[in-house]
RNA sequence: GCCCCUGUGGCGGAAUUGGUAGACGCGCUCGACUCAAAAUCGAGUUCCGCAAGGAGUGCCCGUUCGACUCGGGCCAGGGGCACCA
């Protein structure tokens, strides 16, 4: 028997037996309990990467631990291919996004069998094959006439200088990235699918979610965004071209009295009225528009107003008037586009209102005594009782909220409502790389949908990336058709879909994949919802709410049973790496780092050399470490253990070569105890060994539990414990057992390993196969428990007692100790606590 | 700006419902084996202290017989923010 383990030529070996036996293909119409676990697939961006590593290697321990509880799992694999980088590759290095993307699957694929995941691979899919977007082109179609899908203007980021849409990402500090010229917000005619239609749905979904981390629910629960206020209407003192009054939305109608200005956001309709006479307000409104479109560049922008001269009546006092502003935080897609501000209250209304020297009333104060204390820097937005607010006086704040949506509502000038932060999903990218959205624009009948026999609508190959902007427009041929419904001059859509929509029903694919249809309903059914999904945070928001709209979008229309697509969610952290830098600003990578006399320097040139944060893996940083050569070096199996290893999943992972060095040392480990020359000699033997037993049937449990709630660096723990105690133990027959049952604990953790020392003891049949081991409930069981003994709270002794002792028992125990006959002086306590099993409390 | 998360030895971290803080791993120290090294095995390793003992889970305050755990107030670091996937 080999001394070592080689996982050179054992991962290749099992690898290609589970493939040839289809260990791992997932049966439609088994007889056994379904599981479906599913990672987030990756975007094939070039080489597998270290996070990819450590998301498949957890889900893949999962769907190897069911498996053994005799579970028919589905665990499939596939690319989200369609994206920006591909076309970035295309313009870089002049190879088309498509050769780009599938040479870079095809690599990543052979990277991923490498390490041994128990994929069905029979079920691989790409998003940018037409057999899955055109499908998905169906399903569009399918929205489209469901009344989920329409079409209205909206911003983009524009380069004036490329003459091309911008990503928020090819943002840079305001500018383009490749340009450099400030970026401009510019307005298309764009499809947009309505999600806000499912906006009371997708919040109170959440709550049947119990199997998601609080935070995620949490996130897309403000992201949803659900606020009760009042709408109603401002009177404009002077008709504004032809506009008499405009619409407010306010969440703090309590506060009323205490506004001191109207404020419209730059895109409001009277905005552009009121800018078609005032040139400065023109250049105002126009300034307004420079710069990024996110929620940050807008929210951390400097406060800017323009008094419009205009101004509005106050809705309970025909004599009051607030002048009329027109300011850059205002955002026109949220509510009506237009507030009222009451700077007392809300800490941006205050900083405008001293900007431009408005009044800051105070109608809030924490009692009445406090009516007229001033407010200084900070607005105040704690509860309490309105005051200076005539008839509102004396109130508490929520109770005005009521009192006066009930007099809006009663007068007839406004009324309660809901607003949601949530907006509707535009779906069009002015991209190539991307599944062609299915409609012609015909000039007499509008946007017409493609005819279902002609899809798929096929993304032409034959493109040009020389100039900047979406390829498609310039295409010869391509989008000139005729109208499907008159025949007339028609031009198809050139837009492609948001790549987001490709990931929004990619599971339900994986679970069924007819060629005549996106899925087969009742098999779908039949897996779904996932179990468990397995993905990094970075998706807690968008991808997940879209993948739950549109499976509700598809439940709505008829075509699934399925509410909520992911039962189960796991956010895993990222995997990071030390970071280096020289003196002059660059990063260096850590192995081109020595240490000399105890300071950093670089290897080359001998300059000293700045230690920075241990950071996520990025190119930028150079401190990527590519999984493959460390497979190479190492083997599947220690580059999975340690990923399992050490941090807890949801956190950050550190790399470092001493913690792959010590994986590999407890691979070898393994192999010694249980196959490994001379290993098998030491271990069999005769006789039972009680606490080797126990520790045993402790570990199965908690291994499985841990396991289950996917705490693998617990798991892991456990088997280092069990480890060490068997190699503590005597020969016997217990030990025997114990040595082969941890092989099947490790088997889903290293399973080429666990194969080799699994065939090497002669047993029968893959290791893979094998179910999980029973646990005996009574070997859970202790007879003895160590008890602690405290004095004032403070640890001074531990006893030993049979487990379930009588409270009397092991007080008398306690107050034998020597220690705590010392310490309490012959004095008796006052008082004594004393927790069964656990511990006993003497206060003196 | 808004929202969220995290903070425990030299390092990664463990600690069912508040009940023996530091399991397990890494590193380090000493020892065995070896001509030597690697590998392996054994012992030790929160801090102060020879010891008895004392201190200790980012900081301050509180609740409790008892707080890493609960409450309040801070500090520090990190993540997300709708066209990156």
């Amino acid at each position: 028997m080999a001394s070592r383990f080689n996982p050179l030529k054992a991962d290749a070996h099992w690898q290609k037996i589970w493939e040839e036996r289809g260990s791992f293909h997932a049966s439609d119409d088994s007889v056994k309990p379904k599981s479906y676990v599913l990672e987030m697939f990756p975007y094939p961006s070039g080489r597998i990467h270290m996070g990819h590593v450590r998301n498949y290697t957890m889900g893949d321990v999962l769907a190897r631990y069911r498996r053994m509880k005799g579970f028919e799992v589905l665990h499939p694999m596939g690319w989200d291919a369609f994206g920006m980088p591909a076309e970035n590759a295309a313009m870089e290095k002049k190879v088309h996004p498509g050769a780009w993307t599938r040479a870079n699957i095809d690599t990543m694929r052979a990277q991923l069998k490498r390490l041994g995941f128990a994929l069905d691979w029979s079920r691989e899919l790409a998003t940018c094959e037409p057999d899955y977007y055109g499908h998905e082109q169906a399903l569009f179609l399918d929205l489209f006439e469901a009344g989920l899908v329409y079409r209205k203007q909206s911003e983009v980021n524009w380069d004036p200088v490329d003459m091309t849409v911008l990503a928020n990402e090819q943002v840079i500090d305001g500018r383009g990235w490749r340009s450099g010229a400030p970026v401009e917000r510019r307005k298309l005619n764009q499809w947009f699918l309505k999600i806000t239609d499912f906006a009371e749905e997708l919040l109170d979904g959440l709550d049947e979610l119990d199997q998601w981390p609080d935070k995620v629910r949490l996130m897309q629960e403000n992201w949803i965004g659900k606020s009760q206020g009042l709408k109603f209407r401002f009177q404009l003192s002077e008709p504004v071209g032809g506009a008499t009054d405009f619409e407010v939305f306010t969440t703090r109608p309590d506060t009323i009295f205490g506004a001191s200005f109207a404020a419209i956001s730059p895109d409001h309709p009277i905005a552009t009225v009121l800018a078609g006479k005032n040139e400065a307000l023109d250049a105002f409104i126009k300034d307004c528009k420079a710069g990024g479109t996110t929620a940050a560049a807008l929210e951390t922008a400097e406060k800017k107003g323009f008094d419009t001269g205009a101004s509005v009546i106050h809705p309970f006092d025909a004599g009051w008037k607030l002048p009329l502003y027109v300011a850059n935080f205002v955002l026109m897609d949220y509510g009506s586009g237009a507030v009222f501000g009451c700077p007392a209250h809300d800490q941006r209304d205050l900083e405008f209102a001293r900007k431009y020297g408005l009044p800051v009333t105070r109608v809030v104060a924490p009692s009445v005594d406090e009516a007229d204390a001033p407010i200084g820097e900070e607005a105040y937005t704690g509860p309490g009782l309105l005051v200076n607010s005539r008839f509102l006086d004396g109130l508490p704040a929520e109770e005005g909220v009521r009192e006066v949506i009930h007099r809006a509502e009663q007068d007839g000038w406004g009324q309660g409502t809901t607003v949601w932060r949530l907006r509707d999903w535009g779906v069009s990218r002015q991209r190539y790389w991307g599944t062609p959205i299915p409609i012609i624009h015909c000039e007499a009948c509008g946007p017409v949908p493609v005819p279902r026999d002609q899809l798929p609508v096929v993304l032409p190959e034959d493109v040009t990336f020389d100039t900047p902007g979406n390829p498609l427009d310039r295409h010869p041929g391509w989008s000139q058709v005729p109208c499907p419904t008159c025949g007339g001059v028609a031009r198809r859509e050139t837009d492609t879909l948001d790549t987001f929509v490709d990931s929004s029903w990619y599971f339900i694919r994986f679970a069924s994949q007819p060629d005549d249809g996106p899925f087969d309903r009742a098999v779908a059914e039949s897996w779904l919802p996932v179990g468990q999904y397995i993905g990094g945070v970075e998706h807690a928001i968008l991808h997940l709410l879209y993948a739950r709209f549109w499976t509700r979008a598809l439940k709505r229309i008829g075509r699934l049973d399925i509410e909520e697509p992911f039962k189960g969610l796991f956010t895993q952290g990222m995997v990071t790496h030390e970071t280096y830098r020289a003196t002059d600003g660059r990063w260096l990578s850590p192995d081109e780092i020595d240490e000399r006399d105890g300071t950093l320097v670089e290897t080359a040139s001998g300059k000293p050399v700045e230690a920075g944060r241990v950071e996520k893996m990025s190119k930028s940083k150079k401190n990527t470490i590519d999984p493959e050569p460390i497979v190479d070096q190492y083997g599947a199996d220690a580059v999975r253990w340690f990923m399992l290893s050490d941090s807890p999943p949801e956190r950050d992972l550190a790399w470092s070569e001493a913690g792959i060095e010590g994986a590999w040392r407890f691979v070898q480990r393994l192999w010694r105890m249980s196959a490994g020359a001379g290993g098998r000699s030491t271990w069999l033997g005769d006789g039972a060994d009680e606490a080797l037993d126990r520790k045993l049937h402790r570990t199965i449990a908690s291994v499985a539990a841990n396991i289950e709630s996917l705490a693998f660096n617990k798991a892991v723990a456990n088997i280092y414990e069990l480890a060490n105690t068997v190699e503590k133990a005597p020969a016997s027959a217990s030990r025997a057992k114990a040595v082969e049952a941890m092989l099947l604990l490790v088997a889903p953790m290293v399973p080429h390993l666990a194969e080799e020392a699994w065939a090497a003891l002669g047993r029968e049949g893959l290791i893979a196969d094998q179910s999980w081991p029973d646990v005996d409930p009574a070997l859970l069981v202790e007879d003895e428990v160590t008890i602690a003994v405290q004095v004032n709270g403070k640890l001074r002794d531990t006893i030993i007692a049979p487990k379930g002792a009588a409270r009397e028992t092991v007080e008398e125990m306690a107050l034998a100790s020597e220690k705590v006959v010392r310490i309490l002086d012959g004095k008796a306590p006052r008082k004594v606590i004393v927790v069964p099993d656990r511990l006993v409390n003497l206060v003196a």
